[in-house]
Parts: C-alpha cells; sequence; structure tokens
DNA sequence: CGATTCTTTGAAAACAGTCAATCTGTGTGG
DNA sequence: CCACACAGATTGACTGTTTTCAAAGAATCG
C-alpha cells in the first residue's frame, strides 16, 4: 500500500522538521511508489538518474563495477535513507553506478524536478533537505578518515559501530566490498573476534 | 591587502553564480580576512568552529591526530576552495580536527550567522552555495570509491589527476597521509615511476 | 653554517590478497 | 520428502603489498 510507506516517509521527516498536513498532500502526489525485489535494480550504469529516493524499507547499495569486473560498494541505504547519483542527477550525465536491492525493498522516487519545487514552496521541506545533506556530508568524512587511519580490523569494528543494524541485514561479501577488503580477510577478522 | 583577497573571492563566485555589485557590497564587510604564515593554525581541535573560509591564496589542511600521535589529513584546500568542520559548526561542539596552513595563505573567514543570513538574503548566493555543497559532496564520494577500489599506486596516481598542481606545493608526507599510506611507500611509488 | 624538516633507502615483519577447496544453509524441482 | 543446485561463508597455503624500524641523504630556513 503507498500510503502506508508513505506513513514511513511522514514519520521519518519528524526527525528533521515540522511539516504540516497542507505540505504532505502537496508531497505525496509527487513521489512514485517502487517495490523492489532483492536483486532488482534501481539504476544501471549508462542509465541518468533523474530522482531522489527515499527508502521506506530494505536495504540498497550503490556500487560501481571496475574493469576486472569486481564490484566496489560506496554505500548503503537502509530503511528511512536516501540513495541516488548526484553525480549523474546534477550533471545530467549517465551514471557510472548501479544501485539494487540487498533485500526486498520499498522506495519513494521523488522526480528531481517536482523535488526542487517542493523545496521551492515549502520552507521546512528545504530546511529538511539541508540537514540531510550535512549529514551525508559529515557521513563521508568521518567514512573517509575511518579509510585513510584504520586496518582491515579497525574499518569492521568502525562499522559495527557507525552502522549499527547493517552487520545482521547485509551479507558479508558486501560488507567486505564497502569496507574495501575481501571476503577472505573479513572471514578471519571475525573469526578471531567470535573466538574472544 | 583586504581588497586584493575580496577580488579573488569575488572572481571565483562567477563559476558559480551572477552576483551583482551590490551583492558583493553586502558580502565584504562580513568577511575577516586573515593571512596565515606557514604552520599557523585557523582551527586547533577542541575550539569550536564557527566559520565559512574561503581559501584565497596558499593551501590549508585539515588533519586528526589520532592516540599513537600519527596525523591524518582528511583534507587539503588550496585558493579558491573552502575549508572547516561542518560538524562541528552544526552541532556547535568542539571539534575533533586541526586546521593549519601548509603553506603561506590568505584566507575569507565568513561568520556562521552572517552566511546564514546572506544565503537567505541573496538568491544568487544561495545558488551558489548549495553548488558548492553538492560539489564536495560528489569529491568525497569519488574518494571514498578511491580508497575501497585502489592500490596505494593507483590511489597516487588518481591524486595526481584529481588535484592537478596539488603535488607541486604540498610536502610528500602530507600526500601520502592523504591517502593513507606511509611515507616510505609514497616514495618507492615515485622512485618507479620516476625511473620509466 | 647548523638545525630542522622532508625524502629516500634497505631489510625484516606484518598485513592483506589470491587461488583453490570445502562447508553451510536455503530453496527448488522431481 | 529427498536430492540437487546455488549463493554465501570459511579455511589453508601461498604470494604480493605495505608497514615498520633504522639509517642516511637532500633540501630549506634562520
Amino acid at each position: 500500500m503507498d500510503s502506508a510507506i508513505f506513513e514511513i516517509f511522514k514519520q521519518y521527516t519528524k526527525r528533521y522538521a515540522e511539516l504540516t498536513e497542507s505540505d504532505f498532500e502537496k508531497i505525496e502526489p509527487v513521489g512514485i511508489y517502487r517495490k523492489l525485489r532483492k536483486g532488482q535494480y534501481m539504476l544501471q550504469e549508462g542509465e541518468t538518474w533523474k530522482y531522489h529516493a527515499f527508502i521506506a524499507s530494505g536495504c540498497l547499495r550503490t556500487f560501481s563495477v571496475d574493469e576486472k569486473g569486481n564490484e566496489h560498494i560506496v554505500g548503503f541505504a537502509i530503511s528511512n535513507w536516501w540513495a541516488g547519483d548526484l553525480e549523474s542527477l546534477k550533471s545530467n550525465k549517465p551514471s557510472k553506478f548501479n544501485i539494487d536491492a540487498v533485500n526486498d525493498s520499498e522506495v519513494i522516487l521523488f522526480p528531481d524536478r517536482a523535488y526542487n519545487k517542493l523545496v521551492t514552496e515549502l520552507p521546512s521541506f528545504h530546511k529538511m533537505v539541508i540537514t540531510i545533506h550535512d549529514r551525508s556530508f559529515m557521513a563521508s568524512q568521518r567514512r573517509i578518515l575511518s579509510y585513510i587511519s584504520h586496518s582491515a580490523e579497525e574499518k569492521y569494528l568502525a562499522f559495527l559501530e557507525m552502522y549499527p543494524g547493517f552487520a545482521d541485514i547485509i551479507p558479508k561479501n558486501m560488507i567486505a566490498s564497502f569496507l574495501g577488503i575481501t571476503r577472505e580477510t573479513l572471514s578471519r577478522i571475525r573469526q578471531v573476534r567470535d573466538n574472544q
């Protein structure tokens, strides 16, 4: 049910801004409500991304594939997060990334044009968007610091702390890819830790 | 001369927005004009950051110091870039980072409150700020991808490509710290490349 | 010039990646 | 219900990369 999905979004907004019922009446019809089955793609490399995607349930991953065919996961998005390729959106060029569903998921796609209209017309929505932006930038800064200063094991421990709940729903090989280490190395790190 | 520094800022804005002379008249008096000598600190760990700093000339670095006393450089900012600690600014909490001058530098500090006032009052300034935000987020995403998918040598080559000009003005040991490798490893990478 | 900082080099040790085999749990079709 | 296939996770042996530690060589600055 779309309205159930939108309800999750409404709850989410309360963290960042006080939107009125009249605001929500303008926002709701703009959204495109999608269910994604595990493995299904939301964006494929080469397509141009046009949305702002809110994840209501499940989990998506954003990854690129290198020349050798290896996948590199640049980000996960679980419920109450956003996903998309800002670079493709802003430049209007084909994306270098893929986004697919790690688990069965429900998302709301806000087309960029309508989304920007909401930003202009609804000050609370605008405020929320800026806050979310700031927070994702800070999150990526923390992640960079983790990568340049930590060993494989420390990165994994930092991951468990920074994204509690992720480790339970995301396969280990994807976590390894996110951390920039091999699944074998992650497996060995976990083995040592569990024996303690 | 402060006006010479502001002139650099004026030129810079043209990339992102069309600000009028009347806009600039509002912006100029808000800025605090500072010269930093090599090694001088703009922000020290523990202080709360309150500004948006535009780099007119020179180069700054943002770094944290871990328990072992090792410095980890999370970012450089050369002329026509911005520096600061968004996390401290937004949370109003003491910063975990230091920012100091790699070379003699000139910066304009825009106090957060006055900066936000400019954002509200000048639509062009607002537009520019959003664009800059988006661009720094995209830059950090690219950097993350580089870290999870590249070897030490590939990271260095990607660095040379992504930040042309940086390698000439920044000491090698700092580049190594930025890349998350040791100065010895960077030295060996460069040795091999120069012999080709 | 002397002091400091930055860079390079060498050898050994630690760390992480590769390749190949095996194990585990899940789900599907006969 | 069983057998099988498949994806995910683990293990072992080996290889390659990066760090560490120690020393020495440039470069820069007062």
